[in-house]
DNA sequence: TACGGTTAGTTGGAAATCCCAACTCAGGAG
DNA sequence: CTCCTGAGTTGGGATTTCCAACTAACCGTA
């Protein structure tokens, strides 16, 4: 049988190998060089290069030159990356309450005042969009 | 130096290996059993067997006995596993708004009737929880 | 001109993983 | 007795990863 079809895997195909997220994380932290992304991720440099490459050929990064002589370029997000918020700040909160021991290493807060505690919630009607909320639909986009 | 500690690179220690979150995606599906996680993510068994091993020994999942002669098991979620249902919401999300091409897989319908189209917000105020919105606190748990 | 430093990789070789097919083990079904 | 299902396990080869060292382009300074 032929595995399943689904945007997950789609997803993860492209972010999913090890690094990618983090690299990102360091892009999202404005890191955006190649040494600081080592640095702050502990990739070994050569998989960080490919990863690097692989993610500027998905158009989730894009390499920006910030010196000519000598040519020096930082990586930003394209509008793909920073979509990818969302996907990291669901695994920082999930991180958090099941994984991290010990105090949190980054808490956010959001412009309101209040400390962040994120909530996914379907875009219509404002309910939080849990597991049982939902059920698959037949139609297509 | 040391790589920056973070809950995001916590989680992934857990759930960031390749097949974790395509194994997950099938219990959340339903399709507990080995025989059809295996077949529908299309990863090969070995592989499979030591990642379910590992969401076991997280406490991401849970083995079932639902037949004891002859034993047969079936992977369940635990709490910390339902938690990773909006991981997984918004890396599909994201597939489907970046990767997939053609008509999209699946789509939800929210109990309000709509189709989802998921959004993260803060909980105390109800906006949105933009990359913008958010600022480092300082605060620990 | 020589010397050291910074940035962004690339290279080589050992170590760890992954993939695949075949095999095991336990218990039905016919 | 033989075949079938479910849930893995095993062996061996192919791939990836890790790590340290190296390259290359340029700048500052003396």
């Amino acid at each position: 049988m032929a595995p399943r079809s689904c945007s997950v895997a789609n997803a993860l195909e492209v972010v999913g190998e090890r690094w990618s997220l983090l690299a990102l994380r360091e892009v999202f932290f404005g890191n955006t060089r190649f040494d600081q992304i080592a640095a702050n991720t502990g990739a070994s440099r050569d998989v960080l290069a490919a990863r690097l490459k692989k993610l500027v050929a998905f158009g989730v990064l894009e390499k920006h030159q910030y010196s000519s002589h000598p040519p020096r370029h930082e990586y930003h997000l394209t509008d793909a990356g920073r979509a990818l918020h969302n996907v990291l700040l669901m695994l920082k909160e999930w991180g958090d309450a099941y994984v991290t021991e010990g105090p949190l290493p980054l808490v956010y807060e959001h412009s309101c005042g209040h400390l962040l505690e994120p909530r996914v919630v379907c875009a219509s009607c404002g309910g939080e969009a849990s597991m049982e909320s939902l059920t698959r639909s037949s139609a297509a986009s």
